[in-house]
DNA sequence: TTGAAAGCGGTACCAA
DNA sequence: TTGGTACCGCTTTCAA
C-alpha cells in the first residue's frame, strides 16, 4: 500500500536503518548514498510514519490544548497563534473544548496524556488543582494558560488580570467617574483579578463603593450580554447611581449598553462602559465599545514559545514561568467624555 | 516510568495478551481475570499507550482538520462543533489554520498524512484539486469543507451558496430594492455561488444589473470592512446609484454601511444592507445588521458524522456524499423597510 | 480461556 | 560509512 523504508531501502539495495539516517541527515551517511535516498525518497513522495517514529523516540511532536470554548475569540486567537508558532518547529496541534465543564476537561486531559502528547496547555475550568495530578505523575510539562490556581506551581502565561481591573478603573476616573461600578466575572482566576486591580485603583483615589459590584452569575460568556443587561438594571435602581461601569467582559458591556441606553440615559455622558476582550467589531457598534485588549495573539505566541522549550522535557522541575501579558487599553467613544481638540 | 501493560501483567500473573483483552473487553476472557485487571488498572490509572496501538491497528482515532482562519467565526465554530462531536466516538482532532496560504496548506496536508489521521477534513485555499493528489494517492478519506472543486468527485459539506445568494437577494427585491449591487468575494467556490445566486434571484424579476457587481478584491475576510468600504464607494458614485446592497459577508458588510451613512444616506431608507454570516453581535451593531446564517454548528455536525462513518474505510470508492447545509435569513434593521404592524 | 510468537514501522546501539 | 539486532508498547494469530 504506501512504501515504507524497508522497501526503499530493499530498491536501493541498502539497510533500513541507512534509509532512516540519510532521512534525518544523520552526519555518518556518504554524500553519495544521502542522494541516491533523497532523490528516491522524493520521487515517491514518501514520508516517515511519524506513530512508528513516536512510540520508539517517546515524542510525539504534538501539543495538547483545551480551552473551555474554542468560538470564544480569545481563545480562538490563541489556538490560531499556538498552531502557526508550533508548527514552524515541527508540532502539530491537538484541541478540544470543555465546553466549561470541569468533567468534560478531565475526561480530555486523560485522553491527551493516552495520545502521549508532549505538552498540555489548559484553560482550565476546574475549581481545584486536584485534575492536574494525572498530568504531573505522568510528568507531562503542562502550562496553564488565562486560568490560574492560586498556590499551584505551574507554568502560566496570560494576562496580569489585576493590570486589567487597575487599568479599565483608572481609565474611568481619569475620564472623571467617581462613583464606579464593576459587573464581575464568575469564579475563576481572571474574575478575581480584574475586581481586585478595580479595587485597588479606586482604593487610591479614595472612591471604594462596595455595594457597586454586581456578580453577572455563572454564565460567563455564553450568555453574558443577557446577565450584563440584567446586573446593570439592577445597577440602575440604585441612587445615587454609578456614573461609569467596568465590565468583566464585552459581552456584559453589550448588555449593561443596552440596559443604560433603554433607561432613557447617554454613554458615556451619564455612565461611562468599558469592557474587556476588545472584540472584532467593536468600531462598528451603536456607541464604539472601549475595551481593555488582552493581546490573544501574543499569549498565543508565548505559549508557543514555552511550550516548544518545554516538549523535551519530562518531570524536569523547572521552576514555573510565569508570563504576564500587559493588557493594553483601546479607548472609545463608551469612556470618552473629553473628546480631544 | 509510566506503568505499561507488561507491568500490569507481571504483577498479576498474566500474559500481555490477557491484559490487552481484558482492557478491550474481549470476550473469551474469564470473568474473574477480567475483574482483577479492571481494578488493578483502576488503581494505577493506566492508560494504554494510544501511539503503540495505532501502529499496529493502523487506526489513530484522529481526524485532521485544516482551515484558513481558525479565528474566523465560521469555522471556529465549525471547529468546536466537530471536536465536540467526534469525541463522543473516540476521536480527537487535530487543527491547523492554512492563513490562506495554499503552500501552507500542501505542507499541512503532508504533515497530517503523516500523522496517520483517519480522515482530513479541508476547507482549501488551493485554486486547483492537485492538491488533493496526494491525500487520494494515500487513500485517507477527505471531507471538502465550505470550498468546492469544479467537477472534484470528493465528499462535501458546506452551504448551498446559490442558495446563499438567491435567500438574501430575493429578499432585498421583497423589502422593495429595485437597484440591488452586490459586493463579490474572491476566486473561491463561495462567493462564485452566492454570486450565481444573486444573478438568478435578480434575473427571475427582469433586475438584472451587471455594473451594479463590484469585486472586493483578494482581501477575502481579513480587510474585509476596509473592501466593503472601497467598494461601495464606488458603488455610490454611480448613477443612478442602488438602493439595495448584498455583500459578500458581514465584514464588507459593516465597512459598506460606514460607506453609505457617511455619504449622508440613510440604511436601510435609502440602500438597504445584507451581509453573509450573522456575525455574533450584529445585534449590538449601529444599525443591526441583517444576514444570512450559514449554520456553523450544523455544518460542523454533519461533518463529524461523516467523518466518523468514513474514518475506517480506506480508498473505498464510495459515492461522493455532499450535504448542503440550508442557509437561514436573518433580517434585521438594515434591510427592514416595512416594519410590520 | 490463556499465552507464545510475530510483527506494526521506525530508531538506537554497537559491531563490522 | 554501513548494517544486524534489539526493542518501543501494543494487537493479531494460532496453538496449547
Amino acid at each position: 500500500m504506501t512504501a515504507r523504508m524497508k522497501d526503499i531501502a530493499l530498491e536501493l539495495g541498502l539497510s533500513v536503518v541507512t534509509v532512516s539516517k540519510a532521512l534525518r541527515a544523520h552526519p555518518d551517511i556518504g554524500e553519495a548514498t544521502r542522494r541516491r535516498v533523497l532523490e528516491r525518497v522524493a520521487e515517491l513522495g514518501y514520508q516517515p510514519n511519524l506513530m512508528a517514529r513516536s512510540l520508539v523516540t517517546g515524542q510525539t511532536w504534538t501539543v495538547g490544548l483545551i480551552v473551555p470554548d474554542l468560538l470564544h475569540p480569545f481563545f480562538a486567537g490563541i489556538a490560531k497563534a499556538i498552531s502557526n508558532d508550533i508548527r514552524a518547529h515541527g508540532y502539530g496541534l491537538l484541541i478540544s473544548s470543555s465546553d466549561e465543564e470541569p468533567d468534560a476537561e478531565r475526561q480530555q486531559i486523560r485522553n491527551l496524556l493516552a495520545r502521549q502528547v508532549d505538552v498540555i496547555v489548559l484553560a482550565s475550568t476546574q475549581t481545584t488543582v486536584d485534575g492536574l495530578r494525572e498530568i504531573e505523575r505522568r510528568g507531562t510539562p503542562c502550562i496553564l494558560l488565562d486560568r490560574r490556581f492560586a498556590g499551584a506551581e505551574a507554568h502560566f502565561v496570560g494576562n496580569d488580570d489585576e493590570a486589567v481591573g487597575a487599568l479599565a478603573t483608572a481609565h474611568l476616573i481619569a475620564q472623571g467617574c467617581r462613583r464606579i461600578a464593576h459587573l464581575r466575572g464568575p469564579e475563576v482566576s481572571t474574575a478575581a483579578g480584574r475586581l481586585s486591580g478595580y479595587r485597588q485603583a479606586l482604593a487610591q483615589q479614595g472612591l471604594a463603593a462596595p455595594e457597586l459590584v454586581m456578580d453577572l452569575g455563572p454564565s460567563g460568556d455564553h450568555r453574558g450580554a443577557e446577565a450584563g443587561y440584567a446586573a446593570t438594571r439592577r445597577l440602575l435602581a440604585l441612587s445615587p447611581r454609578p456614573d461609569g461601569l467596568f465590565c468583566y467582559n464585552d459581552p456584559s458591556a453589550l448588555g449593561a449598553m443596552r440596559a443604560v441606553l433603554e433607561a432613557g440615559l447617554r454613554v458615556p455622558d451619564d455612565i461611562a462602559i468599558i469592557g474587556c476582550g476588545n472584540l472584532s467589531y467593536a468600531d462598528f457598534l451603536r456607541i464604539p465599545l472601549s475595551s481593555i485588549d488582552q493581546g490573544a495573539e501574543a499569549i498565543g505566541r508565548r505559549v508557543a514559545q514555552l511550550a516548544t522549550s518545554l516538549a523535551g522535557t519530562r518531570n524536569a522541575a523547572a521552576p514555573p514561568h510565569v508570563d504576564l501579558v500587559p493588557p493594553r487599553l483601546v479607548a472609545r467613544a463608551s469612556t470618552i467624555r473629553f473628546p480631544k481638540g
